[in-house]
DNA sequence: ACCCCTTCTTGAACATGTTCAAGAAGGGGT
DNA sequence: ACCCCTTCTTGAACATGTTCAAGAAGGGGT
């Protein structure tokens, strides 16, 4: 349901039907333990065992216990812009949008807390498939960058307008911060995170606003310049690492 | 010779010696294989062996592989305070020194590259002793924090003075952030990296001297207070991931 | 010289991610 | 009905980080 035909070729319907329903059946048990258990203390052979099939079929399906977490990925993705949407059609003071939006992104990723530690370890290795970064992320981050798009093309503030358009990945830039952050963050009901948007919002909502000062031009520029030659031309063109373009 | 009795209660020099002496030799014996066949690649067993001693006695002197690594940041600490110090006697523009300083690093770092997202992959788990905000890594941590202290020192900009004290762990997370990127960088010798200290620095100086501008005075403001909150008050406080403290 | 306590050292045993050769299941062409 | 080829499935075997009970080595107090 969520993603279809990655590792097995197109067949008959009735077929694929099968194969898929193993494959879910496998991935959502996974996610089921590691929820209850987290990640380390769920093996391999447990995940097989309570889905009823053996070690190896797990590993026909995904190649590695890694892959078992992309579909974490889509899953928050997709809660986080169901989760937004009041947040998108109310206020218009940017700095409530942003802390709407980093907010609803903690109250979604909030019961995968306690494992997401041991997701992010894998995250973190530009050659794995879970890096942010990584193609095979590139729906979850399109969708990450979209809401920030509707997030500040519904506020009422003017940026400076060379600055604008690259604004929403710098935010999702700064919400990947957020979730580093989060990932360390050990305190009760991730208090901590939450403290760190409310505080920072209203820093983002301003600084945005002043970029269009003239003291600030020459700085602003300045960044502008550094933007553009470092982020990806289009949120949606895929992977980009740094330098995998001249792999 | 790196660090000392840390495993170890104090002995009578001589038995000391000889212990210190075994843990060297295991530590010296990892970190060439490290070296030559990558993280991953070197088991236990061949560092036993090649070290001569059992796989046991390795886990008598060092808790966990990953243990192992903490040697490789104290000596890149170690050779970057070194490569770091003409430019630190040098010129006295800030973004020459910030550069200065952050392309030291990557000489520095440069051999270690191809293994560097092995180790990092441990690096971004919390629980990991090989984070850079566990107390295990504060010595390399301070270490960094002072350098970027005596960069701003000695340069030729007067930021504002209630910030001031707080940016050489800004500075230090900037850093952090740059090796987060070199880590995902793979281009001939980490060119793009280069680039973007190139074309970070000069923003980071201005941004730091325009601190004192009126305009900003307000954001100025929220960004101390943020900082405050957020960062660890004494660079050498010891371990101090976020929430640590409220275990 | 001897005893005892701490410090080191050993290698087998364990846990767990991953691979692999073998074969079962399914289905399409004849 | 039968053959063959692809797709699935199996569980034992393998690789490797880590633990542990056992004992060796060393040295200080008597």
């Amino acid at each position: 349901m969520v993603k279809e035909e990655k590792n097995v070729q197109e067949n008959k319907p009735a077929k694929a039907a099968k194969s898929e329903q193993t494959r879910t059946l496998i991935l959502e048990t996974a996610l089921r333990l590691f929820a209850e258990r987290g990640y380390d203390r769920t093996t391999m052979r447990a995940i097989a065992q309570e889905a009823g099939v053996s070690v190896g079929n797990a590993y026909y399906y995904f190649a590695s216990k890694e892959h078992l977490v992309q579909g974490f990925y889509d899953r928050i993705a997709g809660e986080h812009a169901e989760a937004v949407r009041p947040v998108l059609e109310g206020d218009r003071d940017l700095a409530v949008r942003i802390r709407g939006v980093l907010l609803g992104w903690l109250d979604v990723a909030e019961p995968y807390h306690r494992f997401a530690s041991q997701f992010f370890k894998n995250a973190a290795d530009p050659d794995s498939p879970l890096s942010p970064f990584s193609g095979d992320s590139s729906a979850a981050r399109d969708a990450a960058i979209s809401i920030h798009e509707r997030c500040l093309a519904g506020a009422d503030v003017k940026s400076d307008p060379q600055l604008a358009p690259l604004l929403p990945q710098l935010m999702w830039l700064m919400q990947m911060g957020l979730v580093l952050y989060w990932v360390y963050d050990r305190s009760e009901g991730a208090e901590r995170s939450r403290r760190l948007v409310e505080r920072t919002a209203p820093i983002a909502a301003r600084a945005i606003s002043l970029s269009r000062f003239r003291v600030l031009r020459p700085l602003v520029r300045q960044i502008h310049g550094l933007l553009v030659e470092f982020l990806p031309e289009t949120a949606t063109a895929g992977a980009r690492g740094p330098g995998r373009s001249t792999d």
